[in-house]
DNA sequence: CTCAGAAATTTACGCGCGAAAAATTTTCGT
DNA sequence: ACGAAAATTTTTCGCGCGTAAATTTCTGAG
């Protein structure tokens, strides 16, 4: 291999013995060129190992081949998990996955965006932050580049959602609980970062309404996102003071209900659905480590696969699309039910 | 804003009435300017938001302001929480990070090397796989790429290693654990993924031996990444055989202990420190989750900002030294013990 | 006020490749 | 075997900017 090193193009397409744009066309598309001239191509490429210059290949082309992956907080395993899952999906079909997390600052955000346009990406996949999100911004980046959203909605914003239906997710845990044992309680942020989070504290109320029950909300307090912290204070100040209402709990999430659990176990609190036990927990997103936590959660699990396999089926189709569908379209992937020791 | 709306350089200079090069000198280095050229070029941007085309830039730049940061595996929250710090002071510093997880697969690994190559990055933050690692590829990397390992060493591969002690870490909470309680056994897995396992697993046996005291280690099988399942199966598998030789239990790291903790909830083993307990954990890394087991896990920390901070700082240094030290330097930072409960 | 020398700016050229237009080769029906 | 359409390749041009060399402007001592 490399008898001589090759620096371009230009050279590489000499030693195989053809024009250079010839060349171009077959890292453009292989089949675009005759059988024999990609043979020869191949072979020199088997000699030589040549890569085109990659900013010379996206400085001149209307559409890169670039698709960012936009996460609000990447040291939460859920956007990890997804995050790899997109990033794989990506890889495979020949685009260049490029991987954000805005970290859950809303100005990170923004930058990001910005940062991304002169990416000149062929599509992006976006995570938004939610109601933290510089809306504004957000709305004009889609405005400018294709945009499937995923995990999070801003209605009208992006020309696609995909995620999961939290009126499923909410409405599995409810009736399992309320079949099982006493009605749940609903424990949540006061003011939560992501939109899925309202959706869940309305569901919650609606089913329980027609379940003919009384909805009761425990919303606690705290900012960021640091949910694990802020389950547990927020727990420990309800232990403390009137205890739970009743004696299941329905956290918002699974990283809540962390806290949460954490908080039961200092005061002894017994978690589960057995003799003995003076509280049962459910949760809603089957976080990795839910499965690990004590006792394992029960919980609604997001379908990962389907939602990041749908996700970027879309923004295919999109890039296909020109960038623009007609109509935005919401899918929305069900959830499954995981029951674990605590409920 | 955007009376007409500049599409590159050559325009924007045109608007803000200076020659196209000088605003390029100005965008390399504000300073390089002369004040009045300065006020009139911010002047112009204040009005017409332009910004250089980022491949443009890099097309035919000797030196690009990439920064390569790649982690083994970015589901792991402590890699996704030092790759933000990492982030963080590249964006301080005006490089532009990208980030790369190779979830656990080493082939993985090398693609992202590979690309990393055409990215022609300044300088790139590795944090290798490790003994998975294909050494050969990552060598070559190293000696193209100016590189700083962090986290986990290669003996003699990248210019410098920035990580944590291990024998520090070890000797804490081995210190710790025999001054309060009956000595440790050791946790770990028999064919670790990283190599500051084995470092951890000789610190073990070489500062019991040093204190007089018989080391005994447990080594359980499994592969891969899911240390927690791993640990958590594990732990069964010894609870329902010989069980533990000693009543402590030392963790080679926090994501085996969360496992192992799971695994005595199930079992019904109380760990902790008090009374009634039958066994006490500890272990290395202080995991963002570790804080929120049950018990709560007593465990050594990572100085995460100091390794971040000194990495970057390093790869700086590198830079300016223009890809090469004299020497390869190796930078490790004590633990510091974080006392919970289980311990 | 003058003139060197330094600093800043402009001129001129090239980077590596994409893409439309032009030229060539191939294909295929008759 | 012939010619026109189709497929492929080559020619030509330009993208947006970095950078060395040439030119201009500025600075300060005399």
């Amino acid at each position: 291999m490399a008898e001589t090193r090759i620096r371009n193009m230009e050279e590489f397409a000499a030693v195989a013995g053809i024009s250079r744009p010839t060349v171009s066309k077959y890292f453009h598309d292989p089949s675009s060129v005759r059988p024999t001239t990609r043979a020869r191509i191949e072979a020199a490429l088997e000699r030589y190992d040549y890569r085109p210059n990659i900013f010379a290949v996206n400085q001149n082309r209307k559409l890169t081949k670039n698709v960012g992956i936009v996460v609000p907080y990447l040291a939460d395993p859920f956007f990890a998990e997804i995050a790899r899952k997109l990033e794989e999906r990506c890889i495979a079909a020949g685009f260049r996955p490029t991987l954000f997390s805005a970290h859950g600052r809303p100005e990170l955000e923004v930058e990001i965006l910005d940062s991304l346009r002169s990416l000149k990406p062929a599509g992006v996949l976006l995570a938004p932050l939610g109601r933290a999100s510089v809306r504004r911004e957000v709305e004009q980046f889609c405005a400018d580049v294709p945009t499937v959203l995923f995990d999070s909605n801003i209605d009208g914003v992006g020309e696609a959602f995909v995620g999961s239906d939290n009126f499923s997710f909410v409405s599995q845990t409810v009736e399992y609980l309320t079949r099982s044992g006493e009605e749940p309680c609903f424990f949540e942020m006061r003011t939560p970062a992501n939109p899925n989070a309202n959706k869940r504290r309305i569901a919650y109320v609606q089913i329980m309404e027609r379940l003919g029950l009384t909805p009761r909300v425990i919303s606690i307090e705290g900012e960021g996102w640091a949910f694990e912290e802020i389950g547990r204070q927020g727990a420990l100040r309800v232990i403390e003071t009137d205890g739970f209402p009743t004696d299941t709990v329905l956290c918002s999430n699974d990283r809540l209900a962390i806290g949460l659990l954490s908080a039961c176990y200092e005061r002894g609190l017994r978690v589960g659905r057995g003799e003995g036990s003076a509280l049962r927990v459910a949760s809603h997103d089957d976080h990795p480590f839910s499965r690990f936590t004590c006792p394992s959660l029960t919980t609604a699990a997001h379908d990962y696969d389907s939602v990041a396999t749908r996700a970027f089926e879309t923004l295919g189709a999109l890039i296909e699309a020109g960038g623009r569908f007609d109509r935005r379209t919401e899918t929305l992937f069900a959830a499954r039910l995981v029951l674990r020791a605590s409920a």
